[in-house]
DNA sequence: GGCCGTTTCATACGATTGTTTGAAACGACC
DNA sequence: GGTCGTTTCAAACAATCGTATGAAACGGCC
């Protein structure tokens, strides 16, 4: 609906994405909104919580479009690894975004507001322990718990590195890779192939012979339901993702 | 004679790592650097010019403070990267560096200024043109550009995770183990052994005994000078910043 | 129509921002 | 001591920000 407040809240999430809490101003989000200056304080008090509340919806938004897909309990850890990575790599770069969402929600995540431990209780969290538990199975019974979680820290870190350092990498690597290579589901496939190499699922990388292709199988062994599977190959970063 | 310039550049450093271009103001860094406020108008026009001369006194020291080690030729491949990978921990995280030189740099990262894209190239590249020059000596002949550049950024993006996430880490780690097991030379060690055991230097995780630790002997072999084990493990959320 | 709670509007206020200004202080040289 | 270029200083400027205010418009309900 066109409600005055979730027109405001649409027209926040950019703002706040492009330009940080500060910069952006509530006379710019209001003319972008169609509506009047004083709108934001009344239906949201000020500009801080009308913060908070944007990147809650943000974070709904994003969750509803990508959700974490169920998996069977007796499914093979490595693709229940391969999924998490996959989902993980959707929502950050995931081509079906508004591409201020996750601009937003990494803001948070390099300076914290209140906002942001919200979203670590509510939405990291229940998630580390997913990938924690995925680990688990994988992992023998003495190592540690330390050693555990910065193993997910390792995987996360492959996927995460795509959203904050995207600009950098867009300078490195020429127009045609980026444009062929580096579809999200192909940096998740590279993703998933490194780790499961490091944790033993996978024949290391110094060992593979040109020919077979594991992780593609593993793909379709267990895609994700809707078809994303698609040959998007061509498609590649263009445009939003990679650029200010 | 540079001496206001120089108090200028140290004050504004931190200023400008914490808060952002926007939100930092110069009256904030006149007072911290103890001189006039019209100082920073005079010795460098505008604000702009002082950040972009801010980022660059960051990234002079930065280099100066944690040089890449020469280390020979005929070393070992998995000794260059264990050398490679505790370089780039020690910078973003380094104990010994200034927290704001690397917030900076990453703030920079993130979202690239106009002056400063060519910081990216003079600096970034060259430094993963040495880590595909390593990478080269542990992969197969097929291995494509593509998937090595990948596997470079995978070894990269687990790096500069702590960096980038670091808040985050620090709601989702209790402090103890946090202090204990997260100091940036064990991060280092954890993303060497993660990644050797990927490019099959090191036994897959899954098969590890408890007892012999690998890693540490390798970071004995060819440790880093100067041992600086201090105590800044993680810093925490100071507080909840709503500047930018 | 008359009433009332809700929402929108134009406008104004106080605070803070980057930048400017003109005078004062300084230092070297004659 | 006097002069001149350089640097510092307190004060002010114009612009912009978040927020507050009181009136106008709206929409049910009697």
């Amino acid at each position: 609906m066109d409600d005055t407040r979730t027109r405001i809240l649409q027209a926040a999430g950019p703002v706040f994405a492009e330009r940080g809490f500060r910069a952006a101003t509530v006379r710019d989000i209001c003319r972008r909104a169609g509506v009047n200056l004083a709108a934001v304080n009344y239906h949201f008090g000020d500009k801080q919580k009308l913060y908070i509340e944007t990147v809650r919806y943000a974070h709904r938004l994003r969750v509803e479009q990508v959700p974490l897909p169920k998996w069977p309990d007796d499914a093979a850890p490595r693709a229940k690894l391969a999924l998490f990575v996959r989902t993980m790599m959707s929502r950050v770069l995931g081509a079906d975004a508004q591409p201020w969402q996750p601009r937003l929600l990494m803001r948070e995540v390099l300076q914290p507001t209140e906002a942001c431990r919200q979203m670590v209780h509510d939405y990291f969290r229940p998630h580390d322990e997913i990938l924690l538990a995925i680990l688990d199975e994988m992992l023998p019974a003495e190592t540690s718990p330390t050693r555990r979680q910065q193993i997910a820290f390792s995987i996360i870190g492959q996927c995460l590195f795509y959203r904050f350092a995207g600009n950098v990498v867009s300078l490195l690597v020429d127009a045609d890779t980026l444009a062929a290579d580096y579809a999200p589901e192909q940096l998740a496939e590279h993703i998933i192939d490194f780790s499961l190499a490091a944790l033993g699922a996978h024949p290391p990388l110094s060992e593979r012979r040109p020919a077979p292709d594991e992780s593609a199988e593993l793909a379709r062994a267990a895609a994700i339901p809707a078809g994303d599977e698609t040959d998007r190959a061509g498609e590649g970063i263009e445009g939003d993702h990679f650029h200010d």
